[in-house]
Order: structure tokens, then C-alpha cells, then sequence
DNA sequence: CATCTATTTAGTCAATCATCGAAATAGTTC
DNA sequence: GAACTATTTCGATGATTGACTAAATAGATG
């Protein structure tokens, strides 16, 4: 879980996979997207590959790298449904809700 | 966007927005579910506070953190419906799918 | 087989991170 | 106002990150 936050908070990373989302392409032409040396997207393949977020398929001397959407979308809905499954509604619970005028240190200051 | 996922890639962090899921927590209270010291407790805070995923309000000494539930929510689904959107079905598409056989390098080695 | 192409590995560096103990801030209480 | 409580800020430290260049690997092609 920490392994695939972790490897959506770099813009690159997520880049790669919405490039991915359209079909697979290879490590090359993912690099060719980017204005960073090949060996700096090899590493974000690796972080991506870690996750469980890609997988890879080397024919010759190239690699071709697809999305693994059902993975993504299990850990990202997964998580989601973990805080909207028995959260209060907004509206209600005055009591127990904040009201923004008290906020002294957030999105105001 | 980077910043919401930075936050949560962080165990400690997520158990923190799941805590502050079922009410406000002050920061003392919140610090004691966790075996780590005060001044790492409010660094959390603090990277919980950057993402806009809760808010603060400070009571006499003391701080109660609420959770930005509607921020997490459009933050995930937002990005997971970016991915969702516009995919393919996994089963069509077999020509450009990568068949789990001819994976060299991923889940299998 | 020498060479070219695609990609990764190795080694390095500066920046960021999670953590700590100590000290500072700020409010409460006697 | 001295002492106590709640929390943060400060300063340090070891680990991890994202980046680079240079070198290695491995397949293709003359």
C-alpha cells in the first residue's frame, strides 16, 4: 500500500502510467515523453514495477511496458471506500464539526 | 496532487486520517495510538496539514485535527476516475495486451 | 566479429525524510 | 509569577530519493 502512494507521489511516475492507460509503449518511447536521462526513467520503471504497477515484456533488446489497471484502480477505489464506509455525512454532526471561522491554523493562515 | 499522495504514503499517516475518520482528535490523544515521539507526531501533522487533508483548531494548549474528508475523497477519485475513463475492457484488446506468459520481468521473477 | 541500439546497473551527489532529544511557546493553575 | 501541561520548533542524524554520467549487458545488423 505505502509502495503504491509512494509511486504515484512523483509526477513522472504518474505521467507514465496515464501514457500507459493508452496502450503499452516501450521504455524507450515512455523516455522520449520526458526530459530526464534514460537511466532516471529506468529507476521510475523499477519504483513503478515494485508496486506491482506495470509489468513488462522484453522482446530483443526492447522492453514494453504495460499498465496494470486492475492493480491501480483496487488500491486506489480499495482505499477510498475505507474512508466514504461509515463516514457521517457532511451536513450533520454539527456538534462534532469544526466550523471554519474557529479554524486557527490551516487552509486561512 | 503530489503532496496528497506524499502524505499518504506514510503508514503512520494513513492510520492517522483513519482515526480522525470516525471524529476529531487532538494531537496528544492522536499521538497516543502511535509508538513514536511527540515532535515526529506533529511532522506528520504538519506534511497531513500541507496536503489540506485536515484542518486544525487550537483550544487553550490544546490542538483537535479534523480530517478534510471531501479533500481525500476528490483527490482519489478524481485521479481514479482519470484512469478509469476512457480504458479499455482487460478482455478486449487481446492484439495489444501483453499475455501474462510472455512476461520476462514483473510478478513472475 | 565489430558495431550499433535499447536498456539497465554502478557509483556519486544534493535534497528530502522520519526520527529523536532538547528547548521554546503558550495556556492553565495554584 | 512559579509550576505544570500540550504542542511545536530547533538542530542533528541516518536512510531514502531523484538526478546525473559512465559503464555494462544483451540483442541486432553490417
Amino acid at each position: 500500500m505505502s509502495d503504491i502512494f509512494r509511486a504515484l507521489a512523483d509526477p513522472t511516475r504518474r505521467k507514465v502510467l496515464e501514457l500507459l492507460r493508452q496502450r503499452p509503449m516501450t521504455a524507450g518511447e515512455l523516455a522520449g515523453h520526458f526530459p530526464v536521462s534514460r537511466p532516471t526513467m529506468s529507476a521510475h520503471f523499477t519504483v513503478l514495477r515494485e508496486a506491482d504497477l506495470i509489468d513488462s515484456l522484453k522482446i530483443g533488446t526492447t522492453i514494453t511496458y504495460q499498465l496494470k489497471l486492475s492493480v491501480l484502480e483496487d488500491a486506489l477505489l480499495g482505499f477510498a471506500r475505507l474512508f466514504a464506509a461509515g463516514a457521517r455525512e457532511p451536513a450533520t454532526d454539527a456538534a462534532e464539526r469544526i466550523k471554519p471561522e474557529q479554524i486557527s491554523r490551516g487552509a486561512a493562515e
